[in-house]
DNA sequence: AGAAAAAAATGAACAATGTTCAAATTGAAA
DNA sequence: TTTCAATTTGAACATTGTTCATTTTTTTCT
């Protein structure tokens, strides 16, 4: 018994260090991330925030992408937590579009660098990107097909998938549009009272 | 002989050269983005094309950036012309701007990869884009703006800017998720179909 | 036209960066 | 402790954007 279990901690020391490797290594991404955006990213300078060889990251991810897919994957995860909110919160459909959309375009304005590189970064010519993570992004069409099916029960489960997608991609595109300082030389409260404007617009159109 | 030259210094053979060399590097980088994405472009692979060395390339342009910029400047050329046509041929504001939105969605079917690179372009970190080309840019928002004026004359000067802006970059995040395959498995005829359908109820909630 | 000056084109060299791999280090087993 | 296998390392490599001393071409001057 004693042995068996010194035997198991000894053999978890590699995995555990692995395991810290990893979290080391994804955070140390998502802080170049945050501070230079995606393209500031460079395989030396997390190597080097993660305290390991540059060769190190390249046993625990099989290239860079896969590790930007990672941060992303985290950021997706606290993008979902925030839009949890308004989804419960919900006093009806339309309201809950309207919340959705807000809470979105807050996440996206308090994590620019973040969301931008979820959405900015591109696999090499020919590579897909992995199921694994296209389904976590898929999971953000659920949030808008639920008050929608109660907006317009008669759609059908392909109807209502096409329509969430295309009010999320509505919404997305003047969300990422709003970010771009360039074009967009507008307060956040402001870009709020649009987004909020073109939700309960588009909601007045479909009944 | 003597006269030979005479005509080679009334020609101006220095500027000629350089506008043809101009050209030829714009069209071969088109060619190399058209065939390979934005993501396929080298210096050495455009400077081949154009039949020039690869230090001829910098004495033309600052950078591949810029090289990249004029590209997109005629891709945009290319898709006014485009839009110029259901902007003209309207028979009421609402199918103006159903059809406007349909003819940037086949414009970016058909011409994926430069469209692509319209939007996936992204200037060094700190450089700004240069303000030719945003004017470019948002000259689109005013196909938008004039139906728009017709179907809500109260609008002021600035929510009408505002508005178009709005639709535009929704119609645009549609239209972009429609590009990628691996989120919408959908022909470009039913893409068609959500993308009209969409403008109708936008269209028909704001009245 | 021919020489001299100016401008432009060239491509080798440089710097930055993702990725690999032979050697060194470290953990696991006896 | 000793031995073996797995892991870590960072130097070296490959690719790419960019620069610059040198060469070639164009223009100017006489």
């Amino acid at each position: 018994m004693f042995k068996l279990k010194v035997f198991w901690l000894m053999a978890g020391v590699r995995e555990t260090k692995r395991e810290a490797l990893r979290t080391s290594l994804i955070e140390a991404a998502k802080g170049r991330i945050e501070m230079s955006g995606l393209g500031g990213l460079r395989a030396r300078d997390v190597a080097a925030d993660a305290g390991c060889a540059l060769g190190s990251l390249y046993t625990v991810f099989k290239d860079i992408d896969e590790l930007i897919l990672h941060v992303n994957s985290q950021t997706l995860a606290r993008l979902r937590a925030a839009l949890d909110l308004p989804a419960n919160a919900a006093t009806s459909p339309k309201e809950s579009l309207v919340e959705l959309a807000c809470e979105y375009l807050k996440f996206a304005a308090n994590h620019k660098k973040l969301w931008a590189a979820l959405f900015d970064h591109r696999m090499p010519e020919g590579v897909a990107v992995p199921d694994w993570h296209v389904s976590e992004l898929v999971v953000l069409f659920q949030y808008i097909a639920i008050p929608l099916a109660q907006l317009q029960p008669e759609l059908g489960k392909e109807a209502l998938a096409n329509r969430s997608r295309t009010l999320f991609a509505a919404v997305h595109g003047i969300v990422s549009m709003s970010m771009e300082d360039r074009l967009v030389a507008v307060p956040l409260e402001e870009l709020e009272d649009q987004l909020r404007l073109f939700v309960e617009t588009f909601v007045k159109g479909m009944t």
